[in-house]
This record gives structure tokens, sequence and C-alpha cells, in this order.
DNA sequence: GGATTAAATTTCAAGCTTGAAATTGTTTTC
DNA sequence: GAAAACAATTTCAAGCTTGAAATTTAATCC
């Protein structure tokens, strides 16, 4: 009798897995939201776009930055724009290439971000509490090296 | 002289694994939407609200439905009723509560799905081929795990 | 150096998503 | 059994997101 049902049940595996890493990220998520919403009255978009510009603070040019957060150009041009309105954020030209746009976070949107950073980090650990150390790391290596492999 | 730099570190190790998680995610979920657009002329929410009604296909209320894809009241309605409006689902009130209102796939719907559910896993396998079988049964565990301790 | 190709960004239409308010219906409480 | 509390769904405004088309600028290729 051959055994048929294993590679069947492998690929069943793979899918379950999926939709249960699809769910932690959406509960873990709508957690942060709402922490920025209650707390801040920000948003996780606006949280992403400061946080990337907070990381590369000599300015990246919007290419980068949708690159960086894996978005559509122009998400990021209407998530920008008004962060921008609300001076949080400052485009610059470029004087090599006048197509490229130079983003930066303001004073404002520096002193802001730094208020945020510290709270945010506080509820990514709350949510992720319940992992041991050896899990934690085995999941960034995991997570690393199958990001990787596009 | 005092490690101070122990528990720091760990809360950075979380938020680092945070957002390898998010981006392992979005990269699956973009990789996912194009297939689906591509291939099938649809999109990740129709597929999300179809394949929770072919797992409970006696039909859901409107509240289960949102409760099983995580997402608002609101956003329900909306999926469903462009779902209703191509045909591939139908609505029916309950005769016990009038407020109650059931989904479930049509038989159009059904079929679609069907074809659809296939060529869907093999994308979920290709993306996370990467994995060994015992690293995707410990990401399972971990995430069902964590994922009940809300 | 003029035409084509490529690149960076924005604009646009359509659909997604949220949270709050409104609507409709049920249950509880006095 | 009326009033109040609660529940299921939809509606709504605002913001998010995508992919494609348009715009502007730069690089390449005769």
């Amino acid at each position: 009798m051959k055994d048929q049902s294993l590679p069947d049940a492998l690929s069943k595996r793979r899918l379950k897995m999926w939709i249960r890493l699809l769910g932690v990220t959406r509960v873990a998520e709508s957690h942060l939201r709402e922490f920025l919403r209650v707390d801040h009255a920000t948003t996780l978009p606006r949280f992403d776009v400061m946080a990337a510009l907070y990381r590369r603070q000599g300015g990246v040019t919007m290419s980068e930055l949708s690159r960086m957060l894996l978005v559509s150009n122009g998400n990021a041009t209407t998530v920008v724009d008004r962060l921008e309105m609300d001076g949080l954020v400052r485009r610059t030209g470029s004087d090599a290439d006048r197509r490229t746009v130079f983003v930066a976070l303001t004073d404002a949107g520096l002193a802001q971000f730094e208020g945020l950073a510290t709270e945010h980090e506080r509820e990514v650990n709350q949510i992720f509490a319940a992992l041991t150390e050896a899990e934690l790391d085995m999941l960034t290596d995991i997570f690393k090296r199958i990001g990787a492999a596009r």
C-alpha cells in the first residue's frame, strides 16, 4: 500500500502555517493600530513612514521609501503628502537629478517620532511576550532567510 | 560591572522579529495578490471571504464572517456586496432573528473557488518552499500558541 | 543632437479598511 | 408591557492601497 498522504499533507501544512502567520500578523497589526490611534492620534502607515525616515535621517528618495516599506509608489506619495501637510516631514528636490525627491523628518517629526518609538517598542514587547528568547531568535533567523529568498 | 545590555537587547530583538515577520507577511501577501489578479482577475479580500464561506458551507452570519477574517463589520459588508453583485455569494435573512443575515457561496461561487483553491495552495507552497518540515510545524505551533494568548 | 528608451514621481480610479453613527430588531428589567 | 439595554447589520467619511497612465527629466543610441 503506497502512502500517498504524505506529499499532500505537507502542502496542507504549509497552508496551515500561512494562515496562522497571517492571523498573528493581523492581530498584532490591529493591536498596534489601536494603540497608535487611541494613545497618539496617528496611524500605522504614518508610523511606518516616520520609522523609515528615522532610520535614514539623511533622507531617502520616494522610491527608496516605497521599497523599504514594501508599498506602491502611489501609496508612499499620499502618506507623505499628509505628513508634509502636518509639518512632520519635508520634501527636497535633488540638484543632481531633478526627477528625484528626498524626504526627511522635520524637527517636529523627529520629536514626535521619538516619543512614539519607545512606546511602540513596549507594545510590540507586550504582544510577543509569550515567546522565549530561543524562539525569538529562531523566528528572526527563519524570517530573514525566507525573506531573502526572493 | 553590571550588564545592563541584556534586557534592552531582548526588547530590541522582539522588535526585530516583528519587523521581519511583517516583511515576510507583506511579501507573501503581495505575491498572492499578484497571482490572484493576473491569473484569476480577483483580489485577496474576495478570496478570503470565499475561503471562509467554503469552510462553512452551511453559511455564516456577517458577524461570524468578520470575526473569522479579523476585519471590521463594515469591511465584510462591502466585500460581500461586491461578491453578491457578481453572483458568487448569496445573502439570506434568518427566520429566527430578523437582524441576522446568512451568507453562503452560490453554485457559481463554489465552482470558481474550487478552481482557485488548488492553485492558491500551490502558490503558498512555492512561497514557503524554503521551510523544512520541522520548521513548518514549529512555526505553526508557535503561532497557534501566541495567537490564542489574546 | 534628435529620437528613443528608461527612470522618478505623481495622478487617478477603483477597491479596501477602519471606526463611528445610524438603523433595525431582540432581550432584559422593572 | 414599556423602557432601557443590548445585538446584528449597514451606512458613512476618511484614509489606505493598488496598479496603470501621465508627467517630467535623464540617459542612450544612432
